[in-house]
DNA sequence: GATGAATGAGACTTCATTCAT
DNA sequence: AATGAATGAAGTCTCATTCAT
């Protein structure tokens, strides 16, 4: 899932270290982060920071020693995963279907949103509050995406008018809302489906 | 606790009471539920009460006599917004043009939820947790628009394959997530047509 | 000991309050300040607010309504006192014989720093962090000192090189450290003398 | 704890050890004590221990290896000063002017204390709790002191009521709070004056 | 009925100390 | 012997809710 090398969880928040971070560190970093991402995603923002600590078999200590903050925790969370959809867009810019590739890119987006209503929060308040702390990596998600639909446009499979922060907004916001709403697999997958009609070329 | 019929939590002045408040209690339960859809809407659900109480110009053991719990209270908020939707979708039933009606609606319902973030958690969340709480409510409202979207569908002028639910979620979804993110009223009124464009028929 | 009117305590730190606190309120308020100014003087500024609350019979949330921080609480200790010496000082700038005026207000000085060794923490702190905070209420007390210290040196009773500040200095400043060095009552009564004598007039 | 003679806590260097520390382990105390005595300086006792390993370039452990405890450091600090007061009260004791011998250890222990808050308190918290743990050193330096006070007195240069411990409260506070009063070099300058001036024999 | 003071559980965070590497 | 990661008790402060005035 990780495509390049190295640790692509920890170079977000961890500030520079020059030695990498001893085996167990780097395990419990990881403990945590999983943690927080389940917790997160299962009971909202609000949880106690305990709460992601014992899920983690770990005291709340050192919970603060890989986070200095609580927000920084999240943020950490979020960048995990906007690096895997960054990676993924990657890999769909040279496809030879770029209409397949969109969408394929948009069922992705709305996979990885379904049933974390964090991210969806997350994603949400990233073009608000996060964007200085994520630093570019929200830009470079944004710009593959973009390449993703600057293609399928050229190729006549979507419309003119769409920018990348406005397919985000569609598909997380309506998992988002499909989830809160309680709706089931069938209604997210109607609801996903007029947002795609939606985004096709319309001879209209 | 509710001691009479219909909908209790929901009568701040707009039907008659079976055994009416006195007259300034129900002015200040007017005030409390003013102050706390403007403080709602501006700082999120986690405002503390004393500041609705403050807002309203009350004391805090007022606001706890009209609403038992900060829930309550929210409740009661999202109710009398739930309220005017209805009332707002019962008139267009009647419409010569369903499929204008049905738009028609679905802006309305737009500029609901735009700039009032804590209706779009309200309403999503309606549907999980407060269902029960504002009873019969939701499912005239409801009816309503189900009632909107059959007649657009008969007058084909929206696809067969949507249901109220699912509108809700697709145009409280953009809105919360558009705002969310930032975006201007011109990426709004873009994504806001890319799913009227998705709920239009297609002969595809 | 309260030269003027009402509450004189009351009136640092509470914000400008249009109605007086309740009465229950008050009380409560006088509560906490004497509790605080009892156990910080027992157990130095480190003591944990709640060690405050439960000393006063009252939950931390009170001590919290009264005092926003634990520093403000430590503030109005610190104004308490304060004011008192103001208020004995004024009293006895206009006193017939000068240096007797000026050795009771030092006397007065130095009990009031024995056995609260805050106090001493505090006065030594005012000049640099909490000048600002306590606003012209130490300006007052100085200017009170001042006036004794220019009658007695007109006087002829002490030297001419000293300031209120450095009598302050000096006078907490040995109290304090024979405190800290648990030395006993007539040690403490030799240092004082030690430091009035070196403060009268000299001829060499 | 203490296994063989005299003043185990302060020998960092100074007299020859019975059973040497390896080299890197004695270079490393000795790193620790320096940090530490920095650290405290500049921020108070309440530093963080890993701040004082930090400035050392040493691991926390390391710190814990040496000291068993953060208040075991600090003693050690203290005794580190102690130790240089006790040996200059020393060098002095045989000099032949012993009114000018106490002035001039005065004025170095006002330098030791002026800038170096800890000491002042740690000095100050001496006579209390630490007198034990430092062992003789603080007697030994008393007596120093009390022989240079003794031969002042003998001389005539200094009154006659007055032991070491009233010098050193004498010193140590108006140092301490003219630093916490933030006041300037010449207004310590004064200070120290006025208490010499109270010091000096008076015919009054 | 209205007021706002009181309450205290619980949130986030720090830091002295221990222990695996 | 050195390192620095882990620990968790304890501290400050918030806020939903109750209750005396």
């Amino acid at each position: 899932m990780h495509v390049q090398g190295a640790h692509p969880v920890a170079d977000l928040g961890a500030g520079p270290c020059d030695r990498p971070l001893r085996a167990d560190a780097r395990k419990n970093r990881a403990l945590l982060l999983e943690a927080a991402e389940e917790v997160f995603a299962e009971r909202g923002l609000s949880v106690p920071v305990d709460e992601v600590a014992r899920r983690a078999c770990l005291g709340v200590g050192t919970l603060y020693r890989h986070f200095p903050t609580k927000e920084a925790l999240f943020v950490a969370v979020v960048a995990a995963r906007i690096e895997r959809l960054r990676d993924e867009s990657r890999c769909l810019i040279d496809s030879d279907d770029p209409g397949a590739a969109f969408f394929a890119f948009a069922e992705r987006l709305a996979d990885e949103v379904r049933a974390k209503h964090d991210l969806a929060d997350a994603l949400a308040e990233v073009g608000i509050d996060y964007k200085a702390e994520l630093g570019g990596l929200v830009d470079e998600m944004h710009r593959n995406v973009q390449a993703l639909i600057s293609r399928a446009q050229a190729a006549g499979a979507i419309r003119d008018d769409l920018s990348a922060q406005e397919l985000f907004g569609l598909i997380v916001g309506s998992c988002m809302a499909a989830e809160h709403q309680g709706l089931g697999t069938e209604a997210q997958r109607r609801m996903l489906h007029v947002v795609f009609d939606g985004v096709r070329r319309h001879d209209s």
